[in-house]
DNA sequence: ACCTGAACACCGTTCAAGT
DNA sequence: ACCTGAACACCGTTCAAGT
C-alpha cells in the first residue's frame, strides 16, 4: 500500500510525481504533506526541503500539468467551425485533467494556460472577419464560456444528486405553456451535447453581425448554427496528435 | 471585538446569523467553529447542539440565502431582449452573495435556486418561438452560461495578480495579422461588459434558427446583437423589487 | 546537503459530565 | 433541554539536532 520500500535518496523529481498522482486520483484536497511523506516512506518534513511547503507544491504541479498540454489544432471547413472546434478542443483539454481548471484559476495562471487557445480562437475571429476589439470580445466571450461551462460541468459531476432535482420542480409546477418544455427540462442533461449546441450559438451569435455585414458568410454561419439537435458527430472526436 | 458580552441562552438562529456574517465578511473557508464560537461567546461545542455540525451549518446558511433571493423581473420589448434581461438579473443576484454559487453548487441544489430564472427563461424562449426539447436546451444554455461566467469571474478577482498577465504574454507575441487586436487583449478585461455581450450574442444564436426560420423575428434578433459595443444601459439596473 | 523527531498552533468532532 | 471542558484524530509548519 505505501508504494516504495527501499529508498535511497528523496527527490523534487519523484515528490512532485508521486504529489501529482495523488492529486490525480483524489483531488487537490487530499494532498496532505503527512499522506505524502507517507507514501514516500519520509518524514514530514522532509519533503519541506525539496518543495518549500504546500503551496508552493501545488504551484510546482500546476505549473507542469499546463506545461505538456497538447496543442490545439482547429478543425472545420470555416472559421465558425474551427472555432467552434478550438473550444471543443479546450474543453477536452480540461476534461482530460479533472482538478486542473480549479487549481489554475486559484493560482492566477488562467493566462497563461489558456494562450495556445486565445492565439487560435483569435486567428478564426480575424478569419471571421472580426477586428480589433471586436476581435478580441469574441475570444474571450468563448474562452469564459468554455471555462465557465467546464467548471459547471465538473461541479454538477462532483456534486451529490441534486436534492429537489429539476425532475420534481419541473413535473410538479404547472407546466405553462409547453408540456414537451417542462419533460425536456425534467430529463438529465447531456454536458457534452450541451456544450457543443451552446458554443455553435455563441459563435454565431458573435460573428453573426460581423459577418452578415462584412464578410458575407453569414449563410455559412446560420447553416452551423440551424442543424442544431444532431449534436456529436464528425467533428467531435477531432483533435491535434499532440495529447 | 467579540461581538456579544451578555449571552443568556444559544440560539439556532442566532448561530446561523453570525455564522453568515463570517461567511460574508472572509469566505466560507474562515468560517470555523472555534472562531464561530468564540464570536459567539460560547464553548465550541455548544454550536454543535444546535446545528449537528460544520457541514449542516453551512447546508442551512445557504439553504437560507436561496430562499430570499428576490424574484427574476424580465425587461425589455423583445423575446431575446428579455431573456438577455433574465441572464443579467441572475447574475446580479449571484454577485450579491459572493460565496453563494460556489457553495451552492458544492451542496448540489443548483436546481432549485435556479428554477425562477430558469422558468423566466423558458417563458422567453417560448415567446420567441423556441418550442420543446430546442428550448429546454437554450433555457439550460443560458443558465449555463450565466452560472460559469460568474464562477470565472469570481475566480479572476478572487486571484492574485495574473502571473504572467495576459498584457506581457501578448505584447511579448507575434502579435499576429491584427496588432489592434493584440492591443485590446492585453488591456483588462471588463467582465460586465463582456457578460452583456457574450449573453446577446449567446440568446442571438440561439434563436437566430428557429427565429428566422419560425417567427420571422430575425432582424430584430440581428439588431440586438448587432448594437453590442454599447453594453450597461438603461436595463442593466432593472430588478424586482423584492431585492 | 539532506533527513529526522519534537513541538506549536491550528482544525472538526465525540462524549461524559454538569445544570 | 442546554451547555461545558477534556480528549481524539487530524492538519501545515518551524526548528534544533542529527548525519
Amino acid at each position: 500500500m505505501k508504494g516504495k520500500e527501499t529508498r535511497t535518496r528523496l527527490d523534487r523529481e519523484t515528490v512532485l510525481a508521486t504529489a501529482a498522482d495523488l492529486v490525480k486520483q483524489h483531488g487537490p484536497a487530499a494532498l496532505t504533506m503527512r499522506k505524502l511523506a507517507a507514501e514516500l516512506g519520509t518524514a514530514v518534513t522532509s519533503i519541506y526541503w525539496h518543495v518549500g511547503n504546500r503551496e508552493s507544491l501545488l504551484d510546482a504541479l500546476v505549473e507542469r500539468t499546463v506545461a505538456d498540454l497538447g496543442e490545439i489544432q482547429p478543425t472545420g471547413r470555416t472559421p465558425a467551425r474551427r472555432a467552434a472546434s478550438v473550444a471543443r478542443a479546450l474543453r477536452r483539454q480540461l476534461r482530460a485533467h479533472p482538478h486542473l481548471v480549479a487549481m489554475v484559476h486559484e493560482r492566477g495562471l488562467t493566462d497563461r494556460m489558456f494562450l495556445p487557445a486565445q492565439q487560435a480562437l483569435a486567428h478564426e475571429m480575424y478569419a471571421a472577419g472580426l477586428r480589433g476589439a471586436r476581435a478580441a470580445d469574441a475570444v474571450r466571450a468563448v474562452q469564459v464560456h468554455v471555462v465557465g461551462h467546464v467548471l459547471v460541468e465538473r461541479n454538477r459531476e462532483r456534486a451529490p444528486v441534486q436534492r429537489p432535482g429539476e425532475h420534481q420542480l419541473w413535473e410538479a409546477r404547472t407546466a405553462g405553456q409547453d408540456p414537451a418544455l417542462a419533460r425536456a427540462l425534467a430529463r438529465p442533461l447531456d454536458a457534452e451535447r450541451l456544450f457543443t449546441l451552446s458554443v455553435r450559438a455563441l459563435v454565431t451569435g458573435l460573428l453573426g453581425a460581423a459577418g452578415e455585414v462584412a464578410a458575407g458568410l453569414g449563410d455559412e454561419v446560420a447553416a452551423g448554427g440551424a442543424d442544431g439537435a444532431t449534436g456529436t458527430d464528425e467533428n467531435a472526436t477531432a483533435s491535434g496528435p499532440g495529447n
